[in-house]
DNA sequence: ACAAAAGTGTTCTTTGTACACCCATGT
DNA sequence: ACATGGGTGTACAAAGAACACTTTTGT
């Protein structure tokens, strides 16, 4: 039994951070959730393993995913090392494979369900590195469509950083550090005033 | 072949930031130089395995050691996944093994001689990662002995960072956020005025 | 007397933070 | 008319960057 990934996938779901977990249906820990992972492949390489795992279980592709850490030891009857992902995904692109055993599913962050394994630091480790990029990345690129308002670009923030964010400050960061420019299109919907849309400078990972 | 770890070990050495590279007396890549490391043991964590490792070469334990990334296929037609940990160490506590068939050795890094595999890419991302936690955490502890001049830690900074830094600004800075602390001892060396030793507040990794 | 390293404050610039009101739209 | 969310500017505080001279000691 050579290596395993694992990968955390996050998303922001109505206005709080998500993880898509699995229920465990065979042992050890069946019926528990856990994060979705598996076995590479023969001759497969790792993030290759982690970037199939994404796509199997939400159907998208070119977002943003990163190595996070190493373990080993985590699944104890299981493979040995176990070299943990985490991506991160607009809930619009993904289609969640319908799978009647292993049930993938969405579940809040806070409160986190109990996990097998020692599953539950994996996410908490990953949540903090997504807090990190947060400040000084363009990573919420992966978390939203092409395009978008700037308030709903800072309710992403929000949700991932737990805390309200002044409007006017974010706005000037976004735009002034220029991970983000005007599109020229309005939105309208509902009873409001049409609202700019945005998009991102670029797609790639950068660092401000 | 399970798994093997490979460990960077940094150290300031004449003021410029060097790390610990031994020669390869066998196939594959015989005679290059190359990074220290090894499979793990037995039922030994990763973790150990590094710490081992790092004993082994340096003897020294209790230093800044930490998890760097994990490859593949590092080492062509060897061990499938490396883990790779870097570790600063003090050079007057180390003792080089004295091995006449691997030849440890410090080698500057700034210009890094040729490594086998892809060695010199671990080198890179361990020293830029090094480069950022100078910055926001107090990681040097494990570059200097007990006590030291604050213009010996400067210079540690400076080599690492590759650029010269003002001295009141330095002071102003690690006393200021408290990483290190005034003694009241004296050091007197040569023909100059005695200077203030100081020691740092903790030595285990903090966040700043 | 001079060379060598230690020590010490102030100014300016940049960055971040706090804060409140009006506007366009649909119902 | 009112409820909803979008949009905008200014003042203060904190952090970081630039900068030069004096002191102690040994030779």
């Amino acid at each position: 039994m050579p290596a395993a990934v694992v990968v955390v996938i996050f998303t922001v779901r109505q206005g709080s951070l998500s993880v898509l977990l699995i229920e465990r249906a065979a042992p050890p820990c069946a019926g528990q959730w856990a994060l979705p992972g598996g076995t590479l492949l023969p001759g497969e390489s790792l993030d290759d393993a982690a970037k199939r795992k994404l796509a199997d279980e939400t159907g998208v592709s070119d977002v943003f995913l990163e190595q996070l850490y190493t373990f080993d030891h985590l699944a104890e009857g299981r493979a040995e090392i176990v070299v943990t992902y985490f991506a991160l995904v607009d809930l619009a692109r993904t289609r969640l494979r319908k799978d009647s055993e292993w049930r993938p599913a969405w579940q809040p962050v806070h409160p986190l369900p109990h996990l097998a394994f020692d599953n539950g630091k994996v996410v908490a480790y990953a949540e903090e590195r997504l807090r990190n990029k947060l400040e000084y990345t363009n990573v919420v690129y992966s978390l939203l469509p092409d395009q978008f308002t700037l308030t709903r670009m800072q309710q992403v923030y929000e949700a991932i950083l737990g805390e309200p964010l002044d409007k006017r400050n974010f706005r000037r960061r976004v735009v002034g550090l220029g991970i983000v420019k005007e599109t020229g299109q309005y939105q309208k919907v509902g009873a409001h005033r049409p609202a700019m849309l945005y998009e991102f400078t670029s797609r790639e990972p950068m660092v401000l």
